[in-house]
DNA sequence: ACCGTCTAGGTGACATGTCAACAACTGGGT
DNA sequence: ACCCAGTTGTTGACATGTCACCTAGACGGT
């Protein structure tokens, strides 16, 4: 095994810095989210994927792939959420064996209640902080990271 | 309440691909950091942590706050760790409430072992795809935002 | 129609993280 | 010397995520 290329002094201030504000910002949401909205992190995904969907409700296949879950985790969520009645299950017709995952009202509600208090907390912690050139360049960065990972051959959390 | 200042079309390209990102990026460094050094991303912090510290010993509140974790968590993975042999728990000779984790030879052994690697991956997925202006753009934006995080009157993961 | 194989989703056991409560100890004020 | 509020680290109960495995249904080849 050769010498490792190390990070230098720049790429290390991005690497450490990247960790540290996903930890920071993670914490930081998700306590707004649970505080002015009752939902965690993953309940605010699952209810905002839902409800970007035309009709409300997706297949659950589906829903884990966009999400980038695994089916298991994803049914056992949406087990928590359905007690919660901010979903329901349905039955796919065309296949027995799906499942097709709907917005309650209830669940309607509360991401409507939720989003404008998330979105402000984006901004606040994140978006507003930055210049338009940085927002155009981690778009760009991270789009090209996103493209490299999901482009190779690994396996997607559903596939293992 | 205002209608909200929902995210442009360029902030959201930001915001969902740096969560999408996040996502995938970690796990394909946890895969690859378990498959070739049989470690956690946590192990790996943990034992980086205490591997970059002068005589491989800290205070676990020290650690906590440098890891931003609660001392709780990391309480219950130091327990884990050390029935691995990886860590030791001693006692503080300054104050007999204190606890002092120290690497132990095979957690020395494992950190270096799984370092080159790592690093190899974090190049290879993320730092090598970037421009020398990107990582430049991405230390300097993270870190604004960590000041922002962490100057607030945020309570750390610890002080709640 | 009947296989054999694959896919969808669910389940239980277990690993990990969170939260609240606790005992042991510190350190300042009196 | 003593109190007492604050800190340290641990613990147990519980929430969440992962993994291996299972059943039911789909679907192509014969």
């Amino acid at each position: 095994m050769d010498e490792p290329r190390w990070l230098d002094e720049r790429e290390n201030r991005a690497w450490r810095g990247y960790r540290r504000m996903r930890r920071l910002l993670d914490l930081e949401l998700a306590r707004d989210l649970m505080q002015d909205a009752g939902l965690s992190e993953p309940d605010y995904d699952v209810l905002s994927d839902l409800s970007e969907t035309p009709d409300q409700r997706l297949r659950l296949s589906e829903l884990a792939d966009r999400m980038l879950w695994s089916r298991s985790r994803l049914s056992h969520h949406l087990t928590r959420m359905q007690q919660r009645g901010l979903v329901t299950r349905e039955e796919c017709p065309s296949d027995g064996r799906g499942s097709i995952v709907a917005l309650t009202p209830a669940g309607r509600q509360a991401i409507e209640a939720a989003a404008p208090g998330h979105v402000a907390a984006v901004r606040r912690h994140l978006i507003d902080l930055l210049t338009p050139e940085e927002v155009e360049a981690l778009g760009a960065l991270t789009h090209r990271v996103v493209n490299h990972l999901a482009g190779g051959q690994r396996p997607s959390p559903s596939e293992v």
